[in-house]
DNA sequence: TTTAATGCAAAAGATTTGCAACATG
DNA sequence: CATGTTGCAAATCTTTTGCATTAAA
């Protein structure tokens, strides 16, 4: 399996933060599950409602410290936030964007091709860069509409 | 002058927000001046303490307002903060973006070929398309030395 | 055993709202 | 004029922190 198309099972998950010299506790296995099993950008509150199901006692700042750390270690990113929110995504299948600049609508897709955009000589220079991502701007179907 | 390389002098900003179908406020215009002089992506804080040099009696909430309102047209783009904060991006030239995923460090970066990018079959069916935007992620120099 | 993660409660920040007055087209 | 915009002050939400306790490697 490639590195562009991670697992979602929870050995798997187990793997990956391991891999990723994090500690793994209940907590954040399960907040990584969470937000790995949506694919539809979800904010803090949301992923902290989903995961004390699984675990009714966890706190909303380890949410949030969790997904902190996630993100620091690549397996999570932040959005593009419309108004004030963050927003996150755990789809480990690498993949681009649509965003209505208007609503904040973000829609995944997936493009290989993106993945491999070559990077400018001058940007080289700014650090290590580990992916590309593509954003495509515009008004989604709804707010074109009015 | 194309569409990709736009004027900051305050005529061409008048221009600019009455061609998007805005009213033409001080507030609004220095607002404007403020985040398109930017190149350093601003939070609301450091925009709303610039426009009070020109107009001190301006609030902040105006600052969020117009914000937001040059962001639906268009003109302003907000960025991806890690914790917490919107920061605004309003470099008319068009441009993409350097990303450290740990501090938020963000550079800018011109690449015409990036504009260009061809846009799938699936995602056209989304919306309507303005623009194309690449980040690319990684570490910055700093943050890569720890 | 050492180091990092958790839960709690409280604090800090950031952003938004309602509303009356005012300015723009 | 009609409509959208502003300032103000208060309210609302989101995110963070300090600290004592607990759990992972």
């Amino acid at each position: 399996m490639s590195r562009e198309d991670l697992p979602t099972r929870p050995e798997d998950l187990k793997d990956l933060l391991k891999r990723s010299g994090l500690k793994l506790t209940p907590q954040r296995l399960e907040i990584l599950r969470a937000v790995t099993n949506s694919h539809s950008h979800p904010d803090a509150e949301t992923i902290y409602k989903a995961v004390r199901k699984k675990i009714p006692g966890v706190s909303l700042d380890t949410v949030y410290r969790n997904l902190w750390t996630l993100i620091d270690h690549g397996l999570v990113n932040a959005l593009n936030t419309s108004r004030g929110r963050v927003r996150f995504d755990g789809n480990l299948v690498r993949h681009h964007h649509f965003v209505c600049v208007r609503c904040g609508l973000t829609r995944d897709f997936v493009c290989p091709e993106f993945n491999r955009l070559s990077v400018p000589e001058e940007v080289k220079n700014w650090g290590r860069i580990d992916r590309a991502h593509v954003e495509f701007r515009g008004l989604c179907g709804r707010c074109a509409d009015k």
